[in-house]
DNA sequence: GTGCACACTTAGAATAGAAACT
DNA sequence: AGTTTCTATTCTAAGTGTGCAC
């Protein structure tokens, strides 16, 4: 792929300059310390209690360790739920002596509170550890364990501790909710590195898995986890060359669809009228993908996770119908779960064909038929590999949230901003982004408190600002009479004064505006995955915005190559 | 086409750490 | 200095998409 860049600045190579390899292949060498495993389980000491039916009861170390995973959770709302619960407890007792088996047969009879309490004391003394104390150990941990060599370079690596055991967490209405996540133990693990590399030591008296010297992939280490049987990885940083490059390719492909999409557009919109009904599914899919920028939507096994959707997956109950609405023509209200089952709802006109067309998909089918029974997301990817070279489903999401970024930012600049004015602009067509790409998040629970305390820092500052005002007045009128030096020093003073209250109100007020409106959108998730880095960094440069006002330093690191690469008039 | 294994990106929540306030 | 609040980092679940066997 080619890639358009500045000539470089000094001989030595930037690290995103450096060759390609060809087939496959990402890497030659590597060499690293292995993963960093779990801390043992330690015993609950013999004051804390666990009680059942009120009586006080000493677990056996297997079934204790569970149980302390069910106390950590007890403020969490995961606890009152009924699936959970069940879960929690069949894969507890799995663990129970038979004794404590035959004892144990109600949830709603185990008192976990004193364990739960005890962790919360735990937690509070961890704490109240000395920073040094804190840092010390986490630096040599992060030194010895955190880093890797990738061919010539030093990189970190991303999740180097494996995932501890504990009672898994899904999101939404997962049907496994509860279940116990299985302690990895070095036999479960699978490392990758070079063979002419230094391998990593199992901890004493044990092995791995495997050693495998596989260099057409990027991870280091590998398991198998026990929920879903699917494999975890750990992987390099963002700030690697490895995730620098692919994210760096992400985007030119992206605006390779900028070249095409006209094209594919006028093409979709013809097949709207195929006569096969299989065109006609995909160029509506399609024209919701590009208009909407929903995700795919490949299928998932019933049973097996929650109950979400993406285009491709939509069924008729997700979609309703309206030929007039509000005075808008031809009206589709979407609602549905989506990733992470995140509400994705949305009332959108769209052009009668598509309209007719929906009717006729949904026509004798029941609300749980699929919207687009001719359909999944290998067909779609297969006909967009033809219309250009990689682009699939995703790709859109990618060039929309990017293409808006640029144009949000170009309309609704002011040069004559301020700094924090200016900042504010970002942000918004950043929001917008958010926005189109359904990026939401929990309103903090301190939300409101917090925007009424923004709220009286601005009612007091407007005081100070006319009581400032008011001094002022009074020291002209002073210099009036008595017109020497103090007087007018004093004046000047005052004026100063007024101008700095007033841009520090704007800015209070212009933050109290960016939070309101961020009340539910995430804004971060777009601005690492979907948003070209270059359009923020030649933004910055075109309005002298410093790139840390936008970026912060994890998140400069990642986007390194971008920083050095675009300029003010970069174009996505 | 379908099902499955695999590798990788994308996602919001939880937690830790830094900064602001009292 | 202690407490609260905001921000950054960590965590790991949940997606996308490819390739292969049948």
């Amino acid at each position: 792929m080619k890639m358009t860049k500045k000539p470089k600045k000094g001989n030595r190579k930037r690290r995103w300059e450096e060759e390609r390899y060809t087939d496959g292949v990402k890497w030659k060498f590597l060499e690293h310390k292995g993963p960093v495993f779990a801390p043992p389980y330690e015993p609950l000491p013999s004051k804390v209690k666990f009680y059942y039916d009120g009586k006080p009861m000493k677990l056996s170390p297997e079934a204790e360790e569970v149980a302390t995973f069910f106390a950590k959770m007890l403020d969490h709302e995961y606890t009152t739920k009924d699936v959970f619960r069940k879960n929690f407890f069949k894969d507890w007792r799995k663990e129970m002596t038979s004794e404590e088996k035959s004892k144990i047969t109600d949830l709603k009879k185990c008192d976990f509170t004193e364990m739960s309490e005890y962790f919360k004391a735990q937690s509070e003394a961890r704490k109240a550890m000395t920073k040094e104390e804190k840092l010390v150990k986490n630096e040599r941990i992060l030194q010895q364990y955190g880093f890797c060599i990738m061919d010539n370079h030093k990189e970190r690596i991303a999740n180097f501790r494996i995932e501890p055991p504990g009672l898994f967490r899904g999101r939404g209405d997962h049907p496994k909710m509860g279940m116990l996540k299985r302690r990895i133990r070095p036999k479960d693990i699978i490392i990758n590195c070079s063979k002419d590399s230094k391998y990593p030591e199992p901890p004493p008296g044990t092995k791995w898995k495997e050693i495998r010297h596989d260099n057409k992939v990027t991870w280091l280490v590998s398991w198998t986890e026990n929920i879903q049987g699917s494999i975890k990885y750990i992987m390099l940083n963002p700030s690697s060359r490895i995730k620098g490059e692919k994210d760096w390719q992400k985007y030119e492909t992206a605006r390779q669809l900028k070249k095409c999409v006209d094209r594919i557009r006028a093409q979709y919109r013809e097949d709207w009228k195929s006569k096969e009904m299989k065109i006609r599914q995909r160029a509506v899919a399609l024209y919701f993908i590009d208009k909407l920028a929903l995700r795919a939507g490949n299928e998932k096994e019933e049973g097996e996770t929650a109950d979400t959707v993406g285009c491709c997956s939509l069924r008729v109950e997700h979609i309703k119908l309206y030929p007039e609405s509000e005075g808008q023509e031809f009206v589709v209200e979407f609602d549905f779960l989506g990733k992470d089952s995140i509400r994705y709802y949305n009332r959108v006109p769209v052009e009668k064909r598509v309209f007719k067309n929906l009717q006729l998909f949904m026509e004798n089918k029941e609300p749980e038929d699929d919207l687009f029974d001719r359909l999944n997301t290998s067909i779609l990817n297969k006909h967009l590999q033809e219309l250009m070279d990689g682009l699939t489903a995703k790709v859109f999401r990618t060039y929309n949230a990017s293409i808006t970024l640029q144009q949000q930012l170009k309309e609704i600049t002011n040069g004559e901003d301020n700094i924090p004015a200016k900042i504010l602009s970002y942000n918004r067509a950043n929001r917008a982004v958010a926005i189109l790409c359904n990026h939401q998040r929990a309103p903090p629970k301190t939300f409101e408190k917090s925007m009424q305390n923004l709220q009286a820092k601005i009612d007091a500052k407007k005081e100070q600002l006319s009581e400032t005002k008011r001094e002022l007045k009074s020291a002209k009128a002073d210099l009036k009479v008595r017109r020497d030096e103090k007087c007018k020093k004093l004046v000047e003073g005052k004026k100063k004064a007024v101008q700095r209250i007033e841009e520090q109100l704007m800015k209070l007020e212009v933050q109290a505006t960016d939070r309101e409106e961020n009340k539910q959108i995430a804004l971060g998730t777009s601005k690492l995955n979907y948003l070209d880095p270059r359009i923020s960094v030649a933004w910055c440069k075109k309005w002298g915005v410093s790139i840390d006002k936008i970026y912060n330093k994890t998140q400069r690191d990642k986007f390194a190559w971008a920083i050095d690469m675009a300029d003010e008039d970069y174009e996505f």
